[in-house]
RNA sequence: GCCCCGGUAGUGUAGUGGCCGAUCAUCCGAGCCUGUCGAGCUCGGGACUCGGGUUCAAAUCCCGGCUGGGGCGCCA
C-alpha cells in the first residue's frame, strides 16, 4: 500500500465522497457489535471511523477485530458519506496493513474511563502525549512560540544561540550543575544573561534566544523545573528601562492574543483566554511596599517579595482590575550584580506579574565596566571568575537592557495549569531524569 | 537545604488489627450481538513497595531502606 496516507482524518471533504482514500493512524477503540464493527483511527488531526461488515469479507473484518488497541495500521478503502459517523464519513475498507502491533496491556490507557496520576503518565509521556488535550497544550505553545519570532522579527530583533555549556561561575541566585568539560571543569548555563550582553557589544543591537535555563536547585514544588526554556533577549541604545518593558508587553500582548485564536485546542481544554490591554500596569516597589502593609503583611523595604507576598499582592491587583502589571523600581540589593543602580539605593529592574505570579524579569543593565566590577564585588562575586564577560564592556558598549520571559510559567497561567511539568514535553525536575 | 504527606492488579481506587484465600471501575482474555461513538451483556484473569519488628493474628501498628507527591527558601 503506497502511499499510505491520501487524507487526515479531518481533511476529507464531501468531495471525497465516494472515492477511494488511504488513511493511517493509531487504533484507538474497536467496537465490536457482531456483523459489524466500527474502529476509530486516530491521527494528528483527529480521528475517523472504520467501518468492517463481516459479511463483505471475514478475512477483514476478522483481521480488523484482532488487532490491539493503539498499534498502527493504515486502510485503504471507499469513502463513504455517512450521517452516523463521526466527520460525515465513513471508511470501507478494502485493504488493510498493520504496520505496528501495540502490546498489551498498555501502561497507561489513551481513552481508558480511568486517570492516570502525573507520575505515571511522565514515565510513558509518548503514550500520554497521544491524548488529545495533552496534545493540544504543546499545539498552543507552538503557535504562540511563533508569534513570539514573527513579533520580535517584526521589531528588527536578530535570533541567536548562545553556549549552554559554559566556564564562568554562576551569575548569582541559583544553585548551577556542574560537569566535566575534558581536563576542565564547566557548568551548564543558568541562563543565557552574559552572553546576550556581550552581544550587545556587537552592534546587532536587539537580540533574542530562545533559551534554555538550567539551575540545580533542590526545589519540589509545582511551579519550579531544573531544565526550563524562556524568551531571553537583549536591546541596546535605551534610554530607560521602560524601553524594554514597552517590548515586553508588546510580547506579551500577541502571545496571549495569539493564544486567543487557537480555537480548537482551546475547546478541547475548555480553556478561555483573556487577552490583556496594553499598557500593563506600572507600579514601584516602595508602593508595593505600602499596599502590602496596608494589608496586613509584615514585609520590609528591601525584601524580595515571597511567594505569600505576591499572592496578596495579585489579589490587591485584581481587585484593582490588573491581571499583569510591572513592579519597578527595585532596591538594587534585591537584583542581581548586572542591574544598573538608580540613585542610592534603587535599581532599574522590573518584574512584570500575573495574577500574582512573577513570568519576566529584567532590567536596563550597567554598562560602565568600572561600575560592573563594584557591582559584581558588592555582591561576593570574583570579578576574576567574568574576565571574559567584562572585557565585551571595555572597548564600546552601549546603554542596554533586556528581560527573561519562563515559556513554561507562561503557558501555566494561560491555560490555567496547575503543575509546571504538564508545559513542557520530557520535565527534568529533582528525581526525574528519563524519559 | 528545611518541613509535611503518601506507596493495594497494566491503570485508578475501597479497605485503620481477625468479617480480606482484598472492593469497585477501567484494562486484558474468551463468548454473544448489524449502527457503535463512555456501546451493552455473560464468563474468566490480574495487586497489598522492600527489609526488619510488635502481636495468638498485620494491607492495617512501629523502625529503616527505596520511591512518589506537596509546601518553604530560591527563582522563570
Amino acid at each position: 500500500m503506497k502511499p499510505y496516507r491520501s487524507h487526515y482524518s479531518k481533511d476529507v471533504t464531501t468531495e471525497d465522497h465516494g472515492k477511494t482514500i488511504t488513511v493511517a493512524g493509531w487504533v484507538e477503540d474497536i467496537r465490536n457489535i457482531g456483523s459489524i464493527a466500527f474502529i476509530i483511527l486516530r491521527d494528528k488531526k483527529g480521528t475517523l471511523q472504520v467501518t468492517a461488515l463481516k459479511k463483505e469479507c471475514l478475512e477483514l473484518f476478522e483481521k480488523l477485530i484482532n488487532i490491539p488497541r493503539e498499534s498502527v495500521i493504515a486502510v485503504n478503502g471507499l469513502c463513504k458519506k455517512s450521517d452516523k459517523a463521526r466527520n460525515d464519513y465513513e471508511v470501507i475498507p478494502k485493504e488493510v496493513e498493520v504496520l505496528s502491533i501495540s502490546e498489551t496491556p498498555l501502561p497507561l490507557g489513551v481513552v481508558d474511563k480511568v486517570e492516570s496520576e502525573l507520575d505515571t503518565r511522565l514515565d510513558n509521556r509518548f503514550i500520554d502525549l497521544r491524548k488529545q488535550d495533552i496534545q493540544a497544550i504543546f499545539k498552543i505553545r507552538n503557535k504562540v512560540i511563533a508569534a513570539v519570532h514573527e513579533y520580535l522579527r517584526s521589531e528588527n530583533f536578530f535570533e541567536v544561540h548562545t553556549p549552554n555549556i559554559i566556564a564562568s561561575s554562576s551569575e548569582g541566585g541559583t544553585e548551577v550543575f556542574k560537569l566535566k568539560y575534558f581536563e576542565k571543569s564547566a557548568f551548564l548555563a543558568q541562563s543565557p544573561q552574559l552572553y546576550k550582553q556581550m552581544l550587545m557589544a556587537t552592534g546587532l543591537d536587539r537580540v533574542y534566544e530562545i533559551a534554555w535555563y538550567f539551575r540545580a536547585e533542590e526545589h519540589n514544588t509545582r511551579r519550579h523545573l531544573n531544565e526550563s526554556t524562556a524568551v531571553d533577549l537583549e536591546m541596546a541604545f535605551i534610554n530607560s528601562e521602560e524601553d524594554v518593558m514597552k517590548i515586553l508587553e508588546g510580547l506579551v500582548y500577541s502571545m496571549w492574543k495569539r493564544a486567543d485564536e487557537c480555537n480548537e485546542e482551546l475547546d478541547i481544554l475548555g480553556k478561555k483566554v483573556v487577552v490583556p490591554t496594553l499598557p500593563f500596569k506600572r507600579v514601584i516597589y516602595d508602593d508595593v511596599i505600602k499596599k502590602l502593609n496596608k494589608k496586613g503583611s509584615e514585609i520590609k523595604w528591601g525584601e524580595d517579595l515571597g511567594s505569600e507576598e505576591e499572592k496578596l499582592l495579585g489579589d490587591i491587583m485584581k481587585k484593582e482590575g490588573h491581571d499583569f502589571y510591572f513592579i519597578t523600581k527595585y532596591p538594587i540589593e534585591a537584583k542581581p550584580f548586572y542591574t544598573m543602580p538608580e540613585k542610592d539605593k534603587y535599581s532599574r529592574g522590573f518584574d512584570l506579574e500575573c495574577k500574582g505570579v512573577e513570568i519576566a524579569s529584567g532590567s536596563q543593565r550597567i554598562h560602565n565596566v568600572e561600575l560592573l566590577k563594584k557591582r559584581i564585588n558588592a555582591c561576593n562575586l570574583n570579578s576574576k571568575d567574568f574576565e571574559s564577560y567584562l572585557k565585551a564592556f571595555r572597548y564600546g558598549m552601549p546603554p542596554h537592557g533586556g528581560f527573561g520571559f519562563g515559556i513554561e510559567r507562561f503557558l501555566m497561567e494561560l491555560l490555567d495549569i496547575k503543575n509546571i511539568r504538564e508545559c513542557i514535553l520530557f520535565p527534568r525536575d529533582r528525581t526525574r531524569l528519563t524519559p
